[in-house]
DNA sequence: AAGTATACGGAACATTGTTCCGGATCATCA
DNA sequence: TGATGATCCGGAACAATGTTCCGTATACTT
């Protein structure tokens, strides 16, 4: 009694296990293979067909998005921490580089965010609705603190290391840190 | 009795009426959707069929690259004139302007590069083939001169400047133009 | 003009995202 | 517990797109 009072039902179990397994397939095929991945292969790996996949997630995006918002929302988070028990300048340094870290490690991110497929709308939506207001905040703290320059955007900042932690073939990501590197160095007060 | 000797027979005038209208008809057609269009499209608008495409195009990526190539060319060759006419650090800044506008305008240019198409690799070997001469050179006279830091790869900045380039929907050429801006102030002596 | 290498067109094949629906399965309630 | 209906499943089928194939047509050569 102590539940809901809305839903009528709760999903079925079979339903519940299938959907972890898809999740699970997923995360390990993204992994191996990008996620450009065939669906097919997500089905085959989850040992589901891929009607089954198609019902839980109604488009490939949504499978990326489900993948990828956990850790999308663990980076997010981290900035207030980072801000509370550091200098404006270093928290802001600090988070970039855990963001840097985060489009490094899932290199599908960074090729998600950029791949124009309008089906994956939703994901960066999300991405930067989440990003946005964790960085907005570090960003300004930095500024009001004189320590770097006031005329860059939230959204060009985020936008601009996002694309710098592109993972192209034959490139590793310790190039992206370069680059990131020497974008910051430009951030700072002039 | 001018001609090379090796070649047995000369091109029918046909085929070179095909390959004529079949480069014009990609280039208005990645221009209006983009390098991402299907062939078919472009195939059409040549009035041509796929077949004779594929003759003279064995890949997609084939026709992508010969609509860049001259602009790519054009692009690299600018560096030296550049580099005569103005002081080394000027020169410098002036041509990765002359490169961001190039990467700006031709949208496909800078998806084409990251896409992880491996069919396109042969047009991001050739890209980096000949800007690299180009910028190592501007590069290394500015550095030499002290106006610009020397711990920076040609490579990581043509990579660099390339994925800010990075067309994505809902943002326009300008904010690419502002991150570049910043990434080339980090760039300055420090 | 005849002969032949070259080129053409488009049907057909492979891959991949997505839709559809008949049949199986599970949750609920008498 | 057993009936019942909502929910879910599987995979065949469809659409879009890159690529291949081959019978036919065309342009050079002699």
């Amino acid at each position: 009694m102590a539940e809901e009072a809305a839903q009528p039902r709760r999903r079925r179990v079979d339903a519940q296990r299938n959907v972890d397994a898809l999740l699970e397939a997923a995360r390990a095929v993204f992994a191996a293979s990008g996620v450009d991945a065939p669906v097919r292969e997500i089905a085959d790996r989850a040992g589901v067909g891929v009607g089954t996949l198609y019902r839980h997630f109604p488009e490939r995006s949504d499978l990326v998005k489900a993948v990828l918002e956990r850790e999308i929302d663990a980076c997010a988070d981290a900035g207030p921490a980072l801000s509370a028990e550091h200098a404006p300048g270093e928290a802001l340094v600090l988070w970039l580089g855990r963001y840097t870290e985060l489009l490094g490690a899932k290199r599908g991110l960074a090729s998600a965010l950029h791949s124009g497929e309008p089906t994956l709308e939703a994901l960066r939506a999300y991405f930067f609705e989440r990003m946005s207001p964790t960085l907005e905040a570090l960003l300004e703290a930095a500024a009001a603190n004189g320590e770097v320059r006031d005329d860059v955007t939230t959204r060009d900042l985020l936008s601009a290391v996002a694309k710098l932690c592109m993972p192209v073939p034959g490139e590793g990501p310790e190039s992206s840190l370069r680059m990131v590197a020497l974008l910051v160095d430009g951030l700072r007060r002039t």
